[in-house]
DNA sequence: AGAATCATGTAAGGGGTTACATGATTCG
DNA sequence: CGAATCATGTAACCCCTTACATGATTCT
């Protein structure tokens, strides 16, 4: 049987490929460099990263060649394709899709942005912004969340529209400190 | 080779639970019920409603029953075991133990307990509340979360306590509405 | 009579986890 | 030398999704 739909392409492949970008890199590295970057917001297996990369590998996003001439344990470097260049830029100026995607995938982006281009890190801020703000004003129209219980499905939607009024709140705050480019002991605290 | 560990039991599993602890049901009827009360917070395939039965079945927290004596369509109804309410009752009056799972867990924990035992809510607001408030004393002897991008790191705390602040704030605020009994269409809007 | 709904699944794929295998290199 | 780390995986499970099968009952 067929799998209908383009799988959805997950914030650790896009990272994985965000980290291509700047130059090519064996697995294990590539690894080293998610913990120590991304790793407080989510950890990742050592099996699910090569998973990933073989994923990526078959979609001829990115390409890798074995290492293996030396005595060296065997590596196999991967390197971006131009269609995988295409993928991760459209991918990190892009806003998340759901409210929820926020506290890892935004997060993903922005740190591949900075690290990247910062100088459009403003432009993904800005987009998110605006992303929410369409969603503030579906959520504006309705009355409740649908639900047998009323005062639940009230309560429902009034926690999300909760939600998506702090994040916008805190986006719009961090606005310019998102776009730091000098990390800063001092600045605050 | 063996799977180590009890699998984390997942809300909808607690949530099939508890409509069980209301009456024995068959599960097309369950499936029904969850739609129409909790269907807006997440949507359950059929062929994963009739799994998750299948998985407390063996955990022998319900016990099945067929119904094909009459010509009608064969039926299994599901009827809880004490040990299933047991499991039960200590799932719905505990906190969630990640915030991210506040906006999908802890609304099943309300919603079914504003169905079976709506006197319990403020406790459960309470406990949820208590928790939240060690989670932010935690962050709040954070400077940073770890990452080489220190002002990376600094952001995503503070963006985490931004959540954390606004999820307790919500909640102060709705701790008696949430206990609210009757739905009320004319008390807002 | 035909369509929608009732009712319970199986098949085949997906992503993800922990545990373990396997060997080389580097460090104390 | 022995331990830690480098480096890439496999095995065996987990839950979840879409598509489809299979009949019976109820509605139009």
């Amino acid at each position: 049987m067929e799998y209908r739909g383009i799988p959805r392409a997950y914030a650790v492949e896009f990272a994985t490929l965000g980290l291509l970008v700047e130059a090519p890199q064996h697995g294990y590295a590539l690894r080293t460099q998610l913990r120590e970057g991304l790793g407080a917001l989510w950890r990742i297996a050592s099996s699910q990263l090569y998973s990933v990369l073989h994923r990526l590998a078959r979609r001829e996003w990115i390409e890798g060649q074995d290492t293996s001439s030396t005595a060296r344990p065997a590596r196999t470097v991967y390197r971006i394709t131009p269609e995988g260049e295409r993928a991760f830029w459209s991918w990190v100026t892009s806003p998340v899709r759901h409210l929820r995607d926020v506290r890892v995938e935004f997060m993903a982006k922005l740190y591949l942005l900075r690290r990247l281009a910062p100088g459009r890190v403003p432009a993904l801020v800005d987009t998110e912004i605006a992303a929410l703000r369409q969603l503030e004003a579906n959520l504006g129209a309705r009355e409740a969340i649908e639900s047998d219980d009323l005062v639940f499905g009230r309560l429902a939607l009034s926690f999300r529209r909760s939600q998506v009024a702090g994040t916008l709140r805190w986006l719009e705050e961090h606005r310019e400190a998102l776009a730091a480019e000098t990390p800063n002991r001092e600045e605050i605290q």
